[in-house]
DNA sequence: TGCCTGTCTTGATGCCCGTCAATTTCTTCC
DNA sequence: GGAAGAAATTGACGGGCATCAAGACAGGCA
């Protein structure tokens, strides 16, 4: 963790951080919260920055707090590919193996809160309360990964454009409704780059660049800005994805705790980072 | 589990399992081990049984023993994708979970272990190393849904096929070794049909036998009949396929634990279920 | 043997979308 | 504010592969 921008402020105790709503370490027994407290800590990234290396070393696991981590591995021809994006309160690293198998990057700016590895190993085995957390997580993290694997199957590019318009703009609702705030607009924040989000829908970006001006010709959304899309017909566009509304929610819950309802407290870091 | 053809011979004890070397249930303590026996039950499935609906209740988790199962899913505009294949070894089902998110269907005829899922969620909280047997094994499962993911966004349908190939020739080679068994061919059984691999690689089944019929007109691989191939030139194949040993490996593993390596039992039943 | 059904093979056609290329717009930084 | 570079848009072209279609082949059954 040595090359990683740590931070030590008043707020870094488990208990008072702004995902233990959300996170796995918030779910946990009083006991094993203090125990993750003791080994973790919280640590700024920038966009670019590798955290994990495809083929080294597993030597940590973490939270993201803020912004958006992506998951991604390279085959010996060279393509790249995004497997999966990391949002704040999702779990990231790789458990019970010495060597990574995929690299993890910061997408944008992000705050992170990181833990050795075995030493989390060691603190799971201490607490089953924690490793069944854990297990749930784990679990929901396959399903999810297998619903992906579909839909990159099954849809074409411009259906799947739709669906990750579709899933944005839900996570977005539902985040702001956490708040108590209703607006009046459902607006998806894509808050990667295009050619990130090419390789995360297996695509290219000029595809992307061409449904996404197909659909504001349809009337379907509103180009806001280049990293911003209004929703207008919230129906055509989910007939257009060709997906159901228990597809998409499999997506949208940030929640490692399916169902959990809790209250984010206030923060104005994770609006700006929302936001963005 | 009423309408699943039980089994009830001596041979139903946990310990006495032939897949107690590679599965799950074979991981744990005796006093898990024990509390698996009380709650479980092998059964016969054939071809083309649903043994678990998409959207019906996710009653039970199980094991195979023998033959291959499907996970498959259909999204709403009727396009049917299978997920995953599980073979003899690995766990089946959907835990924590009330509702199915997959089908889960018999590819083959096959025998499987099952267990009442909240029974099983039940052992799970009061054996903590069953438990952790568990997240060891999820987690791989989550590696290799993402490996999948990955080969299905990045290769075209000729390299994916190449990699079928590949994996189940060395699915094979590995299960022989273990029998002390060293062949001097190394076959490829595609153990299911055109239409059902066509499904899984997400290509149809035309253009997965135009692809087969190239490999054998470049010498690379001979047909012995529709479902055996030889493996004629390994290296070219793998050239092809354009994926490095570790990644073959993590599908070639039918094992939940990784690196074991335990003797399997003869039995003509799974010889035969192998062999066709 | 002949019919039928399911699986596999092989050919012809079309289109989605990847690739290449040329601008245009946005961002950053001096 | 202007230059340099990155990101995004838009057009033209071609190939991989899905689709449609027809035939080959094998197994089951009367």
């Amino acid at each position: 963790m040595g090359n990683l921008t740590s931070i030590t402020d008043g707020t870094s105790r488990c208990t008072r951080c702004r995902v233990s709503n959300r996170a796995i370490c918030g779910m946990s027994d009083i006991a094993s919260h203090a125990g993750i407290a003791a080994i973790s800590g919280r640590h700024l990234v920038t966009a670019g920055q590798t955290i994990l290396a495809n083929g080294g070393q597993a030597s940590m696991v973490g939270t993201v707090l803020a912004g958006v981590l992506k998951v991604s591995k390279t085959l010996p021809n060279g393509r790249e590919r995004i497997v999966s994006l990391i949002y704040p309160g999702d779990f990231f690293g790789q458990l019970f193996a010495p060597v990574m198998d995929f690299a993890v990057e910061a997408a944008t700016d992000a705050e992170i809160c990181t833990a050795d590895r075995t030493a989390y190993e060691g603190l799971l085995a201490r607490h089953p309360k924690l490793e069944h957390a854990m297990l749930v997580a784990t679990s929901n993290q396959l399903a999810l990964a297998r619903e992906r694997a579909l839909l990159l199957s099954c849809q074409n590019s411009l259906e799947r454009v739709a669906t990750y318009l579709l899933v944005m703009a839900g996570r977005r609702d539902h985040l702001l409704s956490e708040k108590d705030v209703s607006p009046q607009k459902s607006v998806a924040a894509l808050m990667i780059t295009r050619a990130d989000l090419a390789s995360y829908l297996s695509t290219t970006f000029e595809t992307i660049s061409r449904h996404l001006h197909y659909l504001a010709d349809k009337q379907v959304i509103l180009i806001i800005d280049s990293g911003h899309f209004e929703i207008i017909d919230r129906d055509q566009l989910q007939s257009i994805a060709g997906v159901s509304d228990d597809d998409l929610r499999l997506f949208q819950s940030t929640s490692s705790q399916p169902g959990a309802r809790g209250r984010t407290p206030a923060s104005a870091q994770v609006d700006r980072l929302i936001a963005k």
